[in-house]
DNA sequence: ACACCTATCGCAATCGATTGCAATTGCAAG
DNA sequence: CTTGCAATTGCAATCGATTGCGATAGGTGT
């Protein structure tokens, strides 16, 4: 029984319900000045015929697009993908985020090369607020965004003096603790695994400094860049193992994925894990639980960091001003240390 | 030396410029009937006050939102979460595609609780076409709006007489060639590890058998349903290999991620791998060169898949009829057979 | 029965860019 | 110098929903 005119806009629902446009938005939407049994009638009337006000037209009068842009810089390393399994994580934590508070969320992966990709995201009015996930080595460009573009929150480590808005955990303290577990476990040779260009790196191979230095062993120390991209450094990895001249007995690696080349690497030639060489990774990611060992792991809360991205987000787009969220890391003991 | 009088629209802009909107209008988008000397003038003023035009308008005018819907349905299993690698690989090379092809990429995942998911989206005028990933055990629904819903694609294998347009590979096929693998290697009892509720691992089990049958040992086969989220079904791979009286010597894992979670738990056992127990997975993931062994797998090409998916789509949005694709997928031999 | 108040509803402007059609300008040919 | 044609530009309607303000209805109190 579908009427022959079909409803395309508010008006053409106005006219069949014998009332002006107006009233019918009123009935649609929000819980405007307007009688309860027109409304519902009219409400009827919509799901009657299929109908739902066009969401572009919505958008342009309310002057907001209920879409929260993510954006993914891959400045340091121009290989890496959206694959890495710390994204998606985040990703999924987010999306569910954003659902439940009504906005969808728009991906874009961005590589800059230019100086003002985030300008022009902020500039584009396709969303009403933007989240940024990892600095990347752009602190600067966030830094110079955010002084004008309110709606921004970052996740990623927190700097001293920094002008954006930033959720993470404290990245410092996170690779003092993997670094001082891997003292306390005995290991006398610590090589750092990780690229410290981007700024959480540089801060989790700080922290891994201070714990040595507090053990009085600061000389303990090798470090050795590997890309957090799977699979772009593993025979990197596999050659630094092989040419050291002395294996380290501890290896911190700046992430789990990292973490898990180097288990690969070092299976293959022959060391055991956690008998000759103990690992450790960093984010707490589910794949720790399926390497072989188990991989010992600093966990970061993404949970509530996503919630903390979301929530801080939202209150700034809402006009508030909000200051950075740094979470404390978690030390998650498996089975390969 | 910002002018006081901000740029808020092109008729601020036009005003400025000394035309009409109208030819700001054609300055600044199309390559509409305009001189090349105002052209260029419009086009200076603009960025030199750095006025971008607002999206949300052109797009009610215009008729479109420059954006697709990319769907993870979430249905066959409740605890699955969107950071199974598989989703994330495919979310990038997505994200990839659709940008070049200047789309933004909105991202829903949904757990369909109703009837009426899709429709709910495909009605609310946010993105111009979908693209959902994976049938999950959703088929009726897909095929019910497809029907009526033309921009719609979707990853996962095809099925005789479905009525939407689907990109995916061979999943028999795909289950065969793992199996006769195992086969060649001399495997004698098979497993399969994966549940067969979605279609695609159906298929799946369903080239398994037949590459059993095939080579006349229909009674190797074993099965068990291990959930495709990572670490969801970990403890039940392990109790079923622990009470298995007669430990299967090859496993066909429908993912790479159950893969993974099989090679652990042999692990732990004590089993090698591949001397006692060979392991194949499904997918190719970049994942699976990290793990011990570095695993044998069947890898479906998603890059081509993804460049498939949004080809397509853009193509009906264009009002073209299209066809699904079903792509070949190849064996990758690494160390786990 | 009359005035008054309020809950609803209609009117019309508005958000900002696009585009068909008409008008104008410019140029060249006769 | 005039006419004709084509290249540009201006004008105004349009996309569809929202909302302030004014109008009308209904109901209440006296």
């Amino acid at each position: 029984m579908t009427e022959r005119p079909r409803i395309r806009n508010i008006a053409d629902l106005a006219k069949i319900a014998g009332v002006s446009p107006g009233t019918v938005s009123r009935a649609l939407s929000g819980a405007g000045l307007i009688s309860q049994k027109t409304r519902e009638r009219i409400q009827a009337l919509a799901r009657e015929h299929e109908f739902r006000p066009n969401i572009m037209a919505r958008n342009l009068r309310i002057q907001r697009t209920g879409a929260i842009g993510v954006l993914i810089p891959l400045g340091h390393e121009t290989g890496q993908h959206i694959s890495d399994p710390f994204f998606i994580t985040m990703l999924g934590l987010l999306a569910d985020a954003l659902t439940e508070r009504g906005y969808d969320l728009v991906l874009s992966r961005v590589i800059p090369t230019d100086d003002d990709w985030l300008d022009r995201y902020a500039d584009s009015g396709r969303v009403d607020g933007i989240i940024v996930i990892g600095q990347s080595d752009q602190s600067a460009v966030l830094d110079r965004v955010a002084a004008r573009y309110r709606p921004l929150v970052v996740w990623g480590g927190h700097s001293r003096g920094q002008v954006h808005c930033s959720v993470g955990s404290d990245n410092i303290a996170g690779g003092d603790i993997a670094t001082s577990h891997l003292i306390e476990r005995g290991c006398k040779r610590i090589a750092f695994f990780g690229d410290p260009t981007p700024l959480e790196i540089a801060q989790r191979l700080e922290g891994c400094r201070n714990a040595l230095a507090r053990a009085d062993m600061p000389d303990a120390l090798s470090t050795f860049p590997a890309h957090l991209a799977a699979g772009v450094s593993d025979s990197g990895i596999a050659d630094y193992l092989e040419a050291a001249d002395e294996l380290p007995d501890g290896i911190v690696a700046a992430s789990d994925v990292i973490a898990m080349s180097a288990l690969r690497a070092l299976a293959e030639l022959g060391r055991a894990v956690p008998g000759q060489v103990k690992v450790i990774g960093y984010d707490g990611l589910a794949l720790g639980e399926h390497t072989v060992p188990r991989l010992t792991t600093v966990k970061q809360d993404l949970n509530t960091g996503a919630r903390n991205l979301v929530d801080l987000l939202l209150r700034r787009i809402a006009g508030e001003d909000t200051s950075s969220v740094v979470m404390m890391p978690e030390l998650v003991v498996r089975l390969s240390t």
